[in-house]
DNA sequence: CGCACTATTGAGTATAGTCAACCGGTGTGG
DNA sequence: CCACACCGGTTGACTATACTCAATAGTGCG
């Protein structure tokens, strides 16, 4: 019986038995993450360091605010939220994580967990503690070069969901959104066209700074003009270059 | 004379002779830069990669989108925005840097710059070259951890204003503004309560998803609530307690 | 089967944007 | 040295966008 990592009473976090040992070597995702550019004995290093992997369910949190920090979590299968949790209970979504994406990176400045990362589906993640890893890097270089590009990747994309959340009216956030998402769909292999959306309309609008509301009338429209057919939370996106359209009229 | 650095005809940057080199060690940001924690040994070695120093006038520009990414830029003295230009003109900001503070991260994932860094004052920067850095990093833990801690400040405090942007109304976005600044002036050594913003309205309102009239009458607002005290740019905080509760009610 | 959750749609409203006039300071050229 | 233009800022009137409140319906789970 493996330990469970960072469980507590009310996280139903199930932990993945040791025999199942996390794997970059063996693992789908090796080319989208942290492994990208390794010879396979720098995948082995990194292989060893990795100490589990970790099963979160629909709905719980694979961390909470405040936790310490010790690890990086790299998303192996599923998808997650990150959320800001304000005390009247109100919450507010600061990102959504796929396959290959790494969690955590924020509480390295903080030691403290500064966000809760809640499953939106079954989801699996290895876990990266991140002491080792910081060693590996060291030695070696083409690790941390790409380990500074994953850090340097998320400053990237908060900054352009800033100017989005800035600049952009409400259809063009929405139509920006759903661009993202495709190209992170495509990047795993799926669909480009055609993806089921892991979240409600109220978690996309907290994402976007937009009412639920607003969000379910957007896609309505959307699906009026024809450029999108969404069925409850699958969606195909028909006329790329229409979405392209509402965000380049940015005033 | 010294060779301009990346100095391109129609940017006026001044380049500062090489006599004049950068040195951590005498430095008095040396507790807020990279060298926090470093004995002085390794700040010496620091201080043997730190190519130059670069003065830039107000107005002009560090770095330009597009240009190769090779250095960060650490800020000694000055002010900076950095803005994103679409095709029509328009610019938005996505980021104002001020002493100790690292202009570039965003780069390393593109090998490009994504935006252009604009001095709002006469300034200067302390010019890392980045592959250099990475060698030095893997030497020195402590400076690894602290490099790590720095990008990760940066993903929380794009996180931070990406909560702003989406969940705040206009009054509560530029009472978090002015907070922020007046803790980073602190930081410095300045006064929390009386400063002098090195940006304009226009440039406040479009960092914050704002219109300069917006910002303008909201400046009045506070003003005539007794919160604040303002004339052009000269702020003096009169009730923080104020200005941190509209930021409470965040619906 | 019923309840809770998610989503859709409508009606009225508030917040911030747009357009415009005006002011004061600064710098430039006749 | 003064006139003028320009820039940054303030304020007003009107408007549009997205929010709030509310009613209704479809889904899925116990």
């Amino acid at each position: 019986m493996t330990s469970y990592r960072n469980a507590q009473p009310t996280i139903p976090v199930v932990a993945v038995p040791a025999s199942i040992k996390a794997a970059c070597s063996s693992c789908s995702l090796q080319e989208l993450c942290l492994p990208v550019g390794l010879s396979p004995s720098e995948i082995e290093k990194l292989d060893r360091i990795i100490s589990s992997r970790q099963a979160t369910r629909r709905g719980a949190s694979l961390y909470r605010t405040g936790d310490p920090f010790r690890n990086l979590y790299a998303v192996r299968a599923g998808a997650f939220k990150t959320v800001d949790l304000s005390e009247d209970g109100s919450e507010k979504i600061t990102g959504f994580y796929l396959s290959g994406e790494i969690l955590g990176l924020d509480a390295i400045s903080t030691d403290r967990q500064n966000f809760s990362a809640v499953a939106l589906e079954d989801s699996e993640v290895c876990v990266l503690p991140f002491e080792r890893l910081e060693e590996l890097l060291r030695e070696i270089p083409a690790l941390q070069h790409h380990f500074h590009k994953i850090m340097s990747r998320d400053i990237m994309r908060d900054q352009g969901l800033m100017l989005v959340l800035a600049g952009m009216k409400a259809d063009a956030r929405l139509s920006a959104f759903l661009i993202g998402l495709s190209q992170r769909f495509a990047n795993l292999g799926y669909s480009a066209m055609r993806f089921r959306l892991r979240m409600t309309r109220e978690e996309i609008g907290s994402y976007l700074g937009l009412t639920l509301e607003t969000v379910s009338r957007l896609f309505s429209r959307f699906s009026g003009e024809g450029w999108i057919r969404i069925d409850r939370r699958e969606i195909e996106i028909l006329d790329f270059t229409a979405l392209r359209g509402i965000i380049e009229v940015r005033e």
